[in-house]
DNA sequence: AATGAATGAGTGTTCATTCAT
DNA sequence: TATGAATGAACACTCATTCAT
């Protein structure tokens, strides 16, 4: 989801300058995502990392920071660049729609590693708000905003009828990100595994029959 | 002469068999939402359930156990008791359809004790597989096959226009669904707390307008 | 092994009079000898008695009182009245020897409950110091003393030759004893079971051969 | 100016990962054999160890494993290195008999660490079967195929009377294994402590009386 | 007397974290 | 920097003992 430069804040998960904080941040997204917070290992972490179990502390203070900084450079590695497309779209609002959606879609399913982060956050909401409220605001609220605009495009432009965008867009992201967190955790037991691409078009279908005019 | 006053001392402990086991599956299937299966202690079910540990273990041999049988519990009573309505009724089925929906709305969130479940089965589908095959087999795929026997009643009835119901059925329960996952961990964290019965009347409006003919 | 009457010293492991405690003792005996003090567990004691936990602790006030009552009791059992025997007997020393010999291996091996407890008041001595001195001075003592009995009237008879039979006793005993033990513990994981009645002849052979003038 | 004198703090640990497993081992043997299994706890062993409990169980998966390590290295130290002796003893057997009983007799009471572990495996054969059953065959039927040997070769010299060996070389260790059972656990509680070398002087004349020609 | 559900102190074991090397 | 052996606090689980029934 979109975003666009990101101020120069110093939070509390800073990065190294170096290669060596990435690979472990890597590890233990993937960790992480798999297990949950506290079933995961620390050791687990460094062995996939390739180094040791002091390396990490050398570079995170605690498993909860190494938690709290793998989560937000996952997030911010969910924040796509979509909205300068937004400005520069020329064609209508229901292509728009339609492009991005499918990029969207196209980008988490080809680099399904981010997939499971919301599961994630939403799972560990308890004990890090602070990472959800930032999920929130931060991601959520930046791809609804983005949806916003261009369904208010469409209304403005007599392609859709009018009504309220808060609801559609939320009805046009929900079963997208649904199906994410299915293909990330349930799907794997699921005989009639349908949440593929002819769903995604499906969804199109429905939905923009629904919010024309 | 004043009679003896007895002071009541309230005794050690109550003797329960057969109220105990329902009392810890419900304080643990609270914990295990909040918490997870591994954040969670079972000292605090058994805080929460108003017994001791060693009295959890009475019931049930494990931590592994008492999650399973918790969610399991859970899970059964989360089986939409519906497909009668599916059979009995007589009116169209965009009308059956609504009400479906609206009962399921309706049920989770005036007890929104179950709204956690399916995050949670996600969330630990890894470490607990049987519980995620049982959950999508008994729970989803049940509840998918009452939708898809309504849709098809639709199309066969001219109501709805031919289409893929394997999809359109996912893309009614998929924002519901969202929704109360959003609404069990993120919805707290979110300023603009959309997901209420505007949005249920929303999916609905612009779900059906999508699939009539 | 040998003993006479025996003074009514009331000493903590007293016997009710009833038939419950009998049962429970030698269920607590069985339990004890196979699974050591630690290990054994009181409700299966209760099990094999036939009674509930706390009908156990309606008699005995503790585990380790139960405990000492059941070896205690166990130890008087073997304290056979063979010593009006030795009294009585007309014939040779050597002969009076293998009677007494031949009935302690008969009575154990026929009865074989009580063939552990020396190995059992062995492992816990530490933890039971008073039971091990009972049976050192109590059943092992006299046992010795009975022997020696014999021993000396054979020597002062010219039977055997003139030795220290502080030792000779103990190697009469020893093989005896020790052939107890093993078959009570060892002798299941030994494909060569030798600790038989052929033993107990070879052994009287050979030591008598080695004692006689 | 004076030196600046450094306050010697001793390190909270030293790394010493090669010898711990046998320091570990060491204390863990000490402890089993005066407790057994289940009375014994890791910590008491990690505290003679001059470790912490988290230090045992990187090196031993469990206490059943660090049990069965520490009794197992006891059995290898008990086998008896003698079989050398026997194959080069160029004197009589009876010489060589006496031989390898003193120096069995005198390792065990030199080093009596060991002297309890015999009676430790069999108090623990019903839980630990494997120890057992490898104490019987690697230690228990090595040293009598040692002394059957040369029983043998005395009989067929003559030394010997004809008799069935497997008797007569149990028969030659049954007093000394039980000697040393003995003074392991009980001896401590008998005033007249007769099992010592005279005692051994004592079994080794009548028995060997016993099967000379 | 007898029961057995309930207790709670204690044990084995894990794992985030530290620090000597 | 990097290591990984060592720590120790915390947790799951057990079981002797109690006591309401």
């Amino acid at each position: 989801m979109p975003a666009i430069v990101r101020e120069s804040v110093p939070p509390r998960w800073q990065r190294r300058k170096d290669a060596r904080p990435g690979e472990i941040l890597e590890a233990a997204l993937d960790v992480f995502v798999r297990q949950g917070f506290s079933a995961a290992r620390v050791q687990e972490v460094a062995r996939q990392a390739g180094v040791t179990t002091g390396t990490v502390y050398l570079y995170f203070a605690s498993k909860e920071l190494l938690f709290e900084a793998a989560v937000m450079q996952a997030m911010d590695a969910m924040l796509t660049p979509s909205e300068q497309r937004v400005r520069a779209h020329q064609g209508t609002a229901e292509s728009l729609l339609i492009e991005l959606t499918r990029r969207w879609w196209k980008t988490t399913t080809t680099d399904p590693r981010y997939a499971g982060i919301p599961q994630l956050i939403g799972g560990e909401a308890e004990r890090f708000p602070e990472l959800a409220r930032h999920y929130v605001t931060e991601v959520l609220d930046r791809g609804r905003a983005m949806f916003v605009k261009v369904l208010k495009r469409g209304i403005a432009a007599g392609e859709f009828r009018p009504h309220d965008v808060q609801y559609s867009c939320r009805l046009l992201m929900a079963p997208i990100q649904y199906a994410f967190e299915y293909n990330a955790s349930l799907a794997r037991f699921d005989s009639r595994k349908r949440f593929d691409r002819g769903y995604l078009d499906a969804h199109l279908d429905i939905y923009l029959r629904g919010i024309r005019c």
